[in-house]
DNA sequence: GAATCACATGCAACAGTATTGCAAAGTTAT
DNA sequence: ATAACTTTGCAATACTGTTGCATGTGATTC
């Protein structure tokens, strides 16, 4: 049925289920980040601790991506096909404060920085938080 | 007593209890950025609910600032005597992967960043993740 | 095809952090 | 001294994330 979706998933070696082509259609249809409770409100009758491990496993197959944009609840976004989620696929995020959402500014690489002596670089997470171009008075 | 801590409150327009002075003191010796509950294990017997109304009036006098860190908890650090926690006192945060322990870099001031058309840059949390100076192998 | 196995799901319970209502204690003003 | 206001302590709750365990489902082996 949704080939699509399913070519997606076993291309990062992970089996198709129902499950997780729902979750996958719900990250790919919405164009932001969304947290689990988000998720969770797009089906009618869908165990969180259900898709809370369907995230947890497109995490770990480098399908999707986490930020923690300080509202509270993490939030989840598809990757691009060719990440692997490297210091080079590392970007901005921008949390919008009227309309909470989250959104994943991929063409905004996240730049070195230099660190003082001692301090050793392995990971970065960047939010930006203001207005959205939705919610421009 | 603590004159000296008396006027830093007072500086801000935080009357002096004991419980801030307290608070006040944890901070400031330790050199780092705390959270709510590692600020607790510093005391005996004191309440987690006063020491959280005690941090979110010390935010809101601009003596402290806090972190979302990532990792779980907000941690709280205090300001310079100048800040004014406006978008110029912005600056990076350290989270140690392995200590755990959060460092602010003020003298790391956060840069500029050039958003698409349409956002509009309010605030920003810059985390970067990795080992602190005491965890190096 | 039946037995076996690995994995996915559903349900319920729990953990950690943050937050609030309310009454008691303390402080300041009259 | 009394009243008004602020701070504190205690208990309860909300919210997010996480886990144990039983059940279900589909693939594999015999
Ligand atoms: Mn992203
Ligand atoms: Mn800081
Ligand atoms: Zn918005
Ligand atoms: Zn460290």
């Amino acid at each position: 049925m949704s080939n699509e979706i399913d070519k997606k998933l076993e291309q990062k070696n992970i089996k198709p289920t129902a499950m997780r082509e729902l979750v996958y259609e719900v990250l790919d249809k919405n164009k932001k980040a969304l947290s689990l409770y988000e998720i969770e409100q797009q089906f009618e009758n869908v165990e969180r601790s259900t898709i809370f491990r369907t995230l947890k496993t497109f995490q770990d197959k480098l399908l999707i991506h986490s930020v923690d944009d300080g509202s509270g609840a993490v939030k989840y976004a598809l990757c691009d096909d060719d990440c692997t989620c490297s210091l080079d696929d590392l970007h901005y995020h921008f949390l919008c404060t009227k309309c909470g959402q989250t959104h994943c500014l991929k063409n905004m690489p996240i730049p070195k920085v230099d660190l003082p002596e001692g301090f050793n670089f392995e990971n970065a997470n960047f939010v930006i938080k203001g207005t959205c171009p939705n919610c421009q008075g």
